[in-house]
DNA sequence: GCTGATGCGTC
DNA sequence: GTCCGACGACGCATCAGC
DNA sequence: GTCGGAC
C-alpha cells in the first residue's frame, strides 16, 4: 500500500519534512497500543447482541464505550451467504440433499415454520444448534481474527451456535447493530473521525489515537478554526461556486516526486478508498494517465493532492464517454493515440509540499490549485466552474444542465473548508440549496425516464424485506411479435428494488404468485439468453399482474434483460391500480424514448464541458427540444418574433451582471432583442470565436475571466445591441463598445477606429471575419488604450493564479467580505513563499492558455474539416464510413458464412444502411481507406469463429495505414432500436 | 482458452 | 436532518468446470 | 446511485 494524504510523521519529530524518503515504504505506524491479552469472542458475541437489542444511542454508546479494544483493516473474503452455506455443509458435515442443506442454500425462501428466512446467520443458527453440543466458547478474539484471516478453515469447532452467528454477520459485513463508524469514532476519539478524513486508515487511526489523551499533530490537526456553520452564515448574500455534476469516479490524485498514488474517493459508500495506482500509472512510464500528466506540473510541486472526477475523453468523438466505460478504458494498454483515455478532471487541491489546505477556504485551494498545474487537454483539466450569486444563476446553469441531460450542479461556499462525503455542508447540493428557492423538484422532475411496466416475476428479499417477494421484475409488451399472436409476450426490461412502502408490499405480497421453476419458465415471459437477473423466485401471470409506474435517470444498454437495454437508477413511483395491464409500455416506445434521448445528449453534451476547439460555426437548424417548466417559462424565447434581420448571422452568448439586481432581467431583454433581430444565442461560448459574448457588468467573474484568458471570444457591452437596436443599423465594433477584445480582434482596423467616424464600414458584413491589417504593429504600440488593455489581459492572465484581483473584485462594495478576507490573508501567509514565487514566474512557466487550445488544435481527424466535427442533430453520422458485417458482405469477402438466420440478419443490416445513410453516413467496404466504424451483429453465431477475427485483423490493418482507428460497433440483439 | 457464477466496488 | 439498510446497473477479477 | 423508515 501507498501512502496516503496525511503525512505520517514520527512521534518525535514535530513536523514531517517529507522527502524521498517515504518512497516504497509501507506506512509507518506509531508503537502498537499494549495488549493486555484477547478477550473471549464470546463477550464480543454478548455486545453485539447487547447492541442489537438496545435502540437508545445513549445506551448504545455506552455500551460501546465499555468494549473498545481495537479495531483490523480486514481484506474481502470472498465469500457471501452461497459460498458460506457451502462451507458449512461441507464442515458440519451435511449431506447435500438434508432439507437443513437445501434451506441454507435457499435462505431467502420463506416458509411457514421458519421465520428466519432472509437471513442468513439466523438461518444458520437454527442449522447449527440442532447440532452442535459446545456450550462454552473458548474461541478468543485473537483467535478469530486469525480465524477470519485463514477463514475457510478453522471453524466450526471452538464456537457456540450464538457465536457462530455473528461469525457470520461479521463475514457478511452485515452487523444489524446499527453502528457505523462516525459513532465509533465518537466513542474511540475525538479527532478520530477528522483523522480518518484525511487518511480512511482505520488501522492508523486505531493506532494513532488508541491513547485518548494523544492529541493530532499540527500537521494533521484538521478540527475547524472555526464552526462551518458560521462560516455558512457568514457567507450569506455573498458568491458561491456552481460546478457541474460530472458523471465520473471520484478519484484523489497524490503526487510525491516522481511518484503517482491514485485512489477512489467516494467514502460515502465505502470507506477503504481504493487504490487506483494500477490503472493509472505509479510512475512516469506507467498506466494510463500520468505519463501525459507529469510535465504538467509546476517544478515546485513536489508533494500535492488533488481531488477530481475521473471521466473517460474519446479523442475521435470529442466527448466524455458515458460512464461504466472508465475502466475498459484505462485498462487498454493498447497505448492507440485515438484511443478513449481517462482524464482528471479536478477540481479541489488537499495537500501542498508539506501543508494540509483541508482548513483553507475553498477559493484559497481553487485559487492555488490552478497555479500548481496546467491544464493537459483530454488528459487533465480542471472541472468547469463558474462563479453565481443569485437564484438565476444557478437557474441558466440548471437549463443548460436540463438541456445536455447532464447530472445536476453542486453549488460550493467559496469559504468552504474541505469535508468528506459532504455532510457539513461544505457542498451544498442543488437539491439541498434552499436560499430562496429549492431546485431539486423541478429539476428532478423534468429529468430522465417515467414509464409504466409491468411486473412479470419477482424475488425475496433479505433483512428488513425478508419474508417475502422484495425485488420486482419488470416487463414491457413485446408489439414486435407477429400481429396474428393472441397471447401478448413480455420483455424483461428492470429490476426494481426501491420506491414502494411497507404497506405497498404487503399488497404486492397478497398477489398470486406462482413458483419459477427455472426448467420450465412462464411462455409468456421472454428473458435474456444470459444471468440470472431476470430470472424470478416467483412470477405473476399477466393477468394477475399489475402495472408499476417507474422512474429512471436514463435508458442504457444492457445484456441481462431481453430489451438489450434497461434503466439506470431505477425505482418505482407509484402502483397503477388505475391502469390494467393493457396500458403497458410497449417496446418501441422505449426504444424510441431511448433514441431521442441519444440524440439530444449527441447535440447538446458539449454545453458545460470544456471544450477547447473552437467550432467554426454554431449549427442549430432545430430548436432545442427542451421543455421547461413554468417557472422557467419566462426565459423561453422561442415565443418572440423575428421582426429584423439586423444581427442576421451573429450569435452572441449574453451574461448577466452578477453584481446588479436587474441582471437577469437585464439578460433576457438583451436576449429577446437579439432575437427579435434575427441573431442566435447561445448557453455557452465554448471558444467559438464567432459567438460574441455580451457583458457589462461592474465585476469579472469567473466564466467572463475564462473567457478573457482563452483570448478566442470578444465580450462587448450591451450598449452595442442595444445603439445598433436603436438605430437600425450594427453599430461598428469599436473598442469603446467591447468589455475585452481579443488580440485578433485589436488588430482590427474597426476596432481601432475613432468611435462614431467611419460609419460606412459597420455596413460590410465582413466585421466578424479577422481582416488582416498591415499597421496592427503600430497601432498596438501607439494606442495607449490598447495598451491599456493588454494590462487588462495580463491580470487576468494572473488571475489564473487568481490571487489579488478575486479580492479586488469583491471588495468595493461587499462588506461580509471583509471576514473571508482576513481568512484569505492568513491563509496567504501561510504558505505565501510558494504562491508568491509562483505568482510571479508563472506567467512565465505556464502556457497561456489560448495556446494550451491551439496546441490540442486537431491535425485533421479522419478527413474531417473543422465544421465536419459539428454534430448536426440530424446528420450525427457525417463523415463516418462504416463497413457493415453482414452475411452477404462476408460472402462477397469469401468468408464462410454459417448463421441461419442470415436473411433476417441482412436485412437488420439494410435497415441500418438506410439509417446511416440517412444520417449522413456512408456505408463502405473494408478496403475503404477513410473506413471508421466497423458493426456485426451479436446475434451473428458465425462471429464468434475466425470470421470476426479476420475482420477485426483486415480492417485494423487497413486503419493503421490510414492512421485512422476502428470502432467496433455491436449492436444489441435488438436492432428495432435502429428501425425507423 | 472459454464460459458462467460469484463477489466486489463504482455510480 | 441524519443515519441506516433495503434495493438498482454495470464492469472487472477470480475461480470452477468444461 | 434511489428510496423508505426510524430516530
Amino acid at each position: 500500500m501507498l501512502p496516503t494524504p496525511a503525512p505520517t510523521s514520527p512521534p518525535s519529530s514535530p513536523r514531517p519534512e517529507v522527502t524521498a524518503a517515504a518512497e516504497d515504504h509501507p506506512i509507518v505506524y506509531p508503537p502498537p497500543p499494549p495488549t493486555r491479552g484477547s478477550a473471549p469472542f464470546q463477550v464480543l458475541a454478548a455486545l453485539f447482541d447487547k447492541l442489537q437489542g438496545e435502540r437508545r444511542p445513549e445506551k448504545r454508546r455506552r455500551l460501546l464505550d465499555s468494549w473498545f479494544n481495537k479495531d483490523r483493516e480486514r481484506a474481502v473474503y470472498g465469500l457471501k451467504e452461497k459460498n458460506l452455506a457451502k462451507i458449512y455443509i461441507k464442515l458440519i458435515p451435511l449431506n447435500p440433499r438434508d432439507p437443513d442443506a437445501i434451506r441454507m442454500l435457499n435462505w431467502k425462501r420463506p416458509t411457514e415454520r421458519n421465520q428466519s428466512s432472509g437471513d442468513f446467520p439466523s438461518v444458520l443458527y437454527e442449522v447449527i444448534s440442532k447440532r452442535s453440543s459446545v456450550v462454552e466458547g473458548t474461541l478468543t478474539i485473537h483467535e478469530l481474527n486469525d480465524h477470519l484471516d485463514e477463514i475457510s478453515k478453522n471453524m466450526g469447532h471452538s464456537t457456540t451456535s450464538e457465536e457462530q452467528r455473528w461469525i457470520a454477520r461479521i463475514i457478511l459485513k452485515d452487523m444489524q447493530i446499527s453502528v457505523k463508524e462516525t459513532t465509533v469514532f465518537a466513542v474511540f476519539h475525538p479527532d478520530a473521525h477528522a483523522l480518518f478524513n484525511t487518511c480512511s486508515d482505520i488501522k492508523k487511526i486505531a493506532w494513532e489515537l488508541w491513547d485518548p489523551k494523544r492529541k493530532l499533530n499540527d500537521e494533521v490537526h484538521l478540527s475547524p478554526l472555526r464552526r462551518i456553520e458560521d462560516t455558512v452564515k457568514e457567507m450569506q448574500g455573498s458568491n458561491f461556486i456552481i460546478e457541474e455534476k460530472l458523471d465520473g469516479e471520484r478519484v484523489q490524485l497524490h503526487k510525491r516526486g516522481n511518484e503517482y498514488f491514485y485512489c477512489s474517493s467516494s467514502w460515502a459508500t465505502n470507506r477503504k478508498g481504493k487504490d487506483y495506482t494500477y490503472l493509472y500509472g505509479k510512475h512516469v512510464g506507467e498506466g494510463s494517465l500520468t505519463p501525459w500528466i507529469h510535465k504538467a506540473f509546476d517544478a515546485r510541486v513536489d508533494e500535492i493532492i488533488l481531488d477530481g472526477e475521473m471521466l473517460v475523453w474519446d479523442p475521435v468523438s470529442e466527448r466524455n464517454l458515458p460512464f461504466g466505460t472508465l475502466k475498459t478504458a484505462a485498462l487498454d494498454r493498447s497505448k492507440k493515440e485515438r484511443a478513449p483515455r481517462p482524464c482528471f478532471k479536478i477540481f479541489d487541491l488537499l495537500y501542498l509540499n508539506g501543508t494540509p489546505l483541508l482548513n483553507k477556504s475553498l477559493k484559497f485551494r481553487k485559487r492555488n490549485l490552478r497555479a500548481c498545474l496546467k491544464e493537459v487537454p483530454g488528459r487533465m483539466e480542471f472541472a468547469v466552474e463558474y462563479e453565481g450569486r443569485t437564484a438565476d444563476d444557478v437557474r441558466t446553469r440548471m437549463e443548460d444542465i436540463m438541456a445536455s441531460r447532464g447530472e445536476g450542479l453542486v453549488i460550493k461556499h467559496p469559504n468552504s473548508q474541505y469535508v468528506l462525503s459532504g455532510r457539513n455542508s461544505d457542498w451544498i447540493k442543488a437539491s439541498c440549496w434552499t436560499r430562496g428557492f429549492n431546485v431539486k423538484p423541478e429539476y428532478m422532475d423534468s429529468m430522465g425516464e417515467t414509464v409504466d411496466v409491468i411486473v412479470v416475476a419477482g424475488n425475496y428479499g433479505t433483512g428488513r424485506r425478508s419474508g417475502g417477494v422484495s425485488t420486482l421484475v419488470c416487463a414491457v409488451v413485446d408489439d414486435r411479435r407477429p400481429a396474428d399472436e393472441v397471447e401478448p409476450k413480455y420483455s424483461t426490461f428492470v429490476r426494481i428494488g426501491t420506491g414502494l412502502s411497507y404497506a405497498d408490499y404487503i399488497w404486492v405480497r397478497q398477489k398470486p404468485w406462482k413458483t419459477w421453476d427455472p426448467k420450465n419458465p412462464p411462455s409468456f415471459i421472454q428473458v435474456a439468453k444470459k444471468g440470472s437477473e431476470d430470472k424470478g423466485d416467483v412470477y405473476l401471470e399477466p393477468q394477475d399482474s399489475f402495472l408499476l409506474k417507474i422512474k429512471a435517470a436514463e435508458i442504457t444498454n444492457s445484456d441481462l434483460y431481453h430489451m438489450g437495454v434497461t434503466m439506470r437508477f431505477p425505482r418505482a413511483i407509484q402502483i397503477r391500480e388505475d391502469l390494467d395491464t393493457s396500458d403497458c409500455t410497449t417496446a418501441t416506445a422505449v426504444f424510441e424514448s431511448l433514441r431521442s434521448d441519444r440524440k439530444r445528449k449527441m447535440s447538446d453534451t458539449d454545453e458545460l464541458s470544456d471544450c477547447v476547439n473552437p467550432k467554426k460555426k454554431q449549427r442549430r437548424t432545430t430548436k432545442k427540444p427542451v421543455i421547461l417548466l413554468p417557472q422557467y417559462q419566462s426565459l423561453k424565447l422561442e415565443d418572440v418574433e423575428v421582426e429584423s434581420d439586423l444581427f442576421e448571422g451573429m450569435t452572441f452568448m449574453v451574461s448577466s451582471d452578477p453584481k446588479s439586481r436587474t441582471g437577469e432581467q437585464d439578460k433576457k431583454e438583451l436576449l429577446r432583442m437579439i432575437r427579435a433581430n434575427g441573431g442566435k444565442y447561445v448557453q455557452m461560448a465554448k471558444n467559438n470565436p464567432d459567438v460574441l459574448v455580451v457583458y457589462g457588468g461592474t465585476i469579472t467573474p469567473y466564466d467572463i475571466k475564462l473567457i478573457m484568458n482563452r483570448d478566442v471570444c470578444d465580450i462587448i457591452k450591451p450598449q452595442w445591441i442595444r445603439e445598433s437596436v436603436t438605430k437600425s443599423e450594427r453599430m461598428p465594433l469599436t473598442k469603446r463598445y467591447f468589455f475585452h477584445a481579443t488580440s485578433r480582434r485589436m488588430e482590427e482596423d474597426e476596432y481601432v477606429q475613432d468611435d462614431g467616424s467611419l460609419e460606412e464600414l459597420a455596413l460590410t458584413d465582413q466585421h466578424e471575419e479577422p481582416l488582416e491589417t498591415n499597421d496592427k504593429g503600430d497601432a498596438t504600440q501607439e494606442d495607449p488604450s490598447i495598451a491599456d488593455w493588454f494590462k487588462v489581459e495580463k491580470s487576468s492572465n494572473r488571475s489564473e493564479i487568481q490571487h489579488d484581483d478575486t479580492d479586488s473584485e469583491t471588495e468595493p462594495d461587499s462588506d461580509n467580505d471583509d471576514v473571508n478576507r482576513d481568512e484569505d490573508i492568513a491563509d496567504e501567509d501561510d504558505i505565501s513563499d510558494w504562491v508568491n514565487v509562483d505568482n510571479e514566474d508563472s506567467l512565465k512557466t505556464e502556457e497561456d492558455p489560448v495556446q494550451d487550445a491551439s496546441e490540442s488544435e486537431p491535425q485533421v481527424r479522419m478527413g474531417e474539416t473543422e465544421e465536419a466535427r459539428e454534430y448536426d442533430q440530424e446528420l450525427i453520422f457525417r463523415h463516418l464510413c462504416f463497413y457493415l458485417d453482414s452475411p452477404a458482405n462476408a460472402k462477397k469477402n469469401s468468408m464462410s458464412v454459417k448463421s441461419k438466420n442470415q436473411d433476417e440478419l441482412n436485412k437488420g443490416f439494410e435497415k441500418l444502411t438506410t439509417l446511416i445513410t440517412e444520417h449522413g453516413g456512408r456505408v463502405v467496404d473494408l478496403d475503404e481507406p477513410k473506413l471508421t466504424h466497423v458493426v456485426v451483429d451479436k446475434r451473428d453465431l458465425s462471429l464468434s469463429s475466425s470470421r470476426l477475427a479476420w475482420t477485426k485483423k483486415h480492417c485494423l490493418m487497413k486503419m493503421a495505414s490510414a492512421w485512422q482507428l476502428a470502432l467496433f460497433l455491436v449492436l444489441t440483439p435488438a436492432p428495432t432500436e435502429f428501425a425507423p
